[in-house]
DNA sequence: AATGAATGAGATTTCATTCAT
DNA sequence: TATGAATGAAATCTCATTCAT
């Protein structure tokens, strides 16, 4: 019952791409948002799972390690369900949140995790001091996001090394680190 | 007649706000869209302007002042025109950008410039290896608003100091810049 | 299974109510208003029965009496069924009636028996000539049950007895009396 | 645009009736039930004003008289308009009120002047002391439209005489009258 | 007999757009 | 050129009823 769950189709559509009567659909959610709710709920909740577990499996290893796994994740789960990635994060996301009046608490990624380890890094000196956690964890979560989409929705599809590195490569807390250190090479 | 403009609201209440009949809006734009087409044009233009003047100004400074003046200029214009961003760059964009079928083509700022710059930094040896340009422009273009976004919708607006720091400090061409260098004084 | 029954109420929850499924529901009743007919049939043969009874045992006394004897049975049959009294003659009555296309034969209290009473006091000449005895008798059917729905709905709810003694008074049999006569003594 | 007005009728229904688009119709009303309300409103205003017009020319005249000329302009609207008075007091307007949540506040012909011409006789002795005014005057105000929309209704369609004769003896105000006198010879 | 998930016709309402004035 | 009443396709949602289990 997942559906590809496309905001910006109708009910109707919806319903008939179930195979269930329109009815049906009012029966199993309030509302066209409840839909969409329920998606991105479960798409999170499996996310956040990956990602929790990729960082406990590179607990122990360097920094840049446990920053590329998480990454690593990120763009795993959007490969292995692209048209679900889409819904949670693409533009239609941002549509439904329109609609979505007040409910829009905590629909995304949350920033807080990174955010606190940020702050613990420049506490302990290793951040750099122009870095405002706060800011930096949302944009460094946003970012990803948003260029795995794009990466997702580009036709070309290209491999996704250059992504990784790339994105690993502009983690705040790596931002300090050498050119050309072994930061991408996993 | 630009008009705080946003989506997500009919065209007979966006005419009468603009004190013209419904019909008058009609021979000014052939289609709703047009008409946020147009302001998002407008509000492009003037940016790119902002932005090409603070480069050039900024042309024969230190690279970490160049990107600062860039950075400087974006949240300049988003808190001289708050509601013109939003609706440029915000989610009723995303949500516009979803109707106009087809024509979406260069909606948003560039990036291009910022990836040719970053190609050449690269091929200096001055940019990080594992940085894929075209990747890292986009990315940075899109955290750079987003954060601003971000900032200017939240009621608590804090001082733009810590966000330009941030921000700047983030930029591609900066990575691998030791920690705590002078990067934000401006 | 005599549910407090107003219509403008979905058979689900109709059902529901009843701590049965909505399936059980149809084997029992055809349709929607076929459980409406039935309430309302059950309440009707209830106060034909009790308003029969009043007549009967007041059959020997004086005509004021035996009218009295009809409004008391009214009132207090609506005073111990609220609920049922209000379903079957109040608003909601109305609106079922005009979707039962047809059936409605019968449905409400019969002027009937008060029409060829009428008749026989006007051949007697006890009746003013005035009197239409079938237009008489179905209004003060009408007017009565009216009184007491009112008197029902109404959220004061004061005593019962000005509420009898002037329907009494009203009867068309008794409007010839002589002013302050002890009607409404009992 | 006043329309016979039915509900329990669909608003494209309506409008097509109107021979007008369904758009029109909403730019019109706001609701299903502002166009009843409107019909209804103008119904009773035509009414009220009729009555007060018939009591006022027979102000002068005996009691009998002057009842009987309401009874007879309440009789004339009718018959001028059986539609109108048909929407207004018939079957749909029970109807309408029950979902016109509310707003039903002085839906109907006001019962306030008679109560207070009735008080007024009572404190004169000239009314039954049976008899409270309040519920007298309901009760005649109710049972006059009915016995008026169940004249229209039925196919039969008599002579409006005895209507007039009837109703008129049975007002409260002429309870106590001695039997046939000259009360409906006009 | 009892159930309740499934159904889809139908009701209400919105809103981008047109066009006669 | 300006206007805004008119339009109707389309969208959302309800609910009486059926039917497989």
């Amino acid at each position: 019952m997942a559906r590809e769950g496309l905001d910006g189709v109708n009910t109707n559509t919806i319903a008939r791409a179930a195979r269930v009567g329109v009815g049906t659909f009012y029966q199993h959610f309030e509302d066209k948002f409840a839909l969409h709710r329920a998606i991105v709920q479960r798409a999170l909740e499996g996310l956040q799972n990956s990602l929790a577990q990729a960082h406990q499996e590179a607990d122990d290893r360097p920094l840049p390690d446990q920053v590329r796994a998480g990454v690593v994740a990120l763009v795993g789960f959007a490969q292995a369900q692209p048209d679900l990635f889409r819904t949670t994060f693409g533009r239609s996301a941002a549509a439904a949140r329109l609609n979505s009046k007040g409910r829009t608490a905590g629909l995304g990624l949350s920033a807080r995790p990174l955010e606190r380890r940020l702050r613990a890094l420049l506490e302990e000196g290793e951040l750099d001091p122009a870095i405002e956690p706060g800011i930096a964890a949302r944009a460094f979560m946003d970012m990803q996001v948003r260029c795995v989409v794009h990466w997702i929705e580009d036709p070309v599809h290209e491999d996704p090394d250059a992504l990784i590195r790339t994105i690993t490569r502009l983690h705040p807390a790596l931002v300090g680190q050498p050119l050309g250190g072994d930061v991408g090479l996993g």
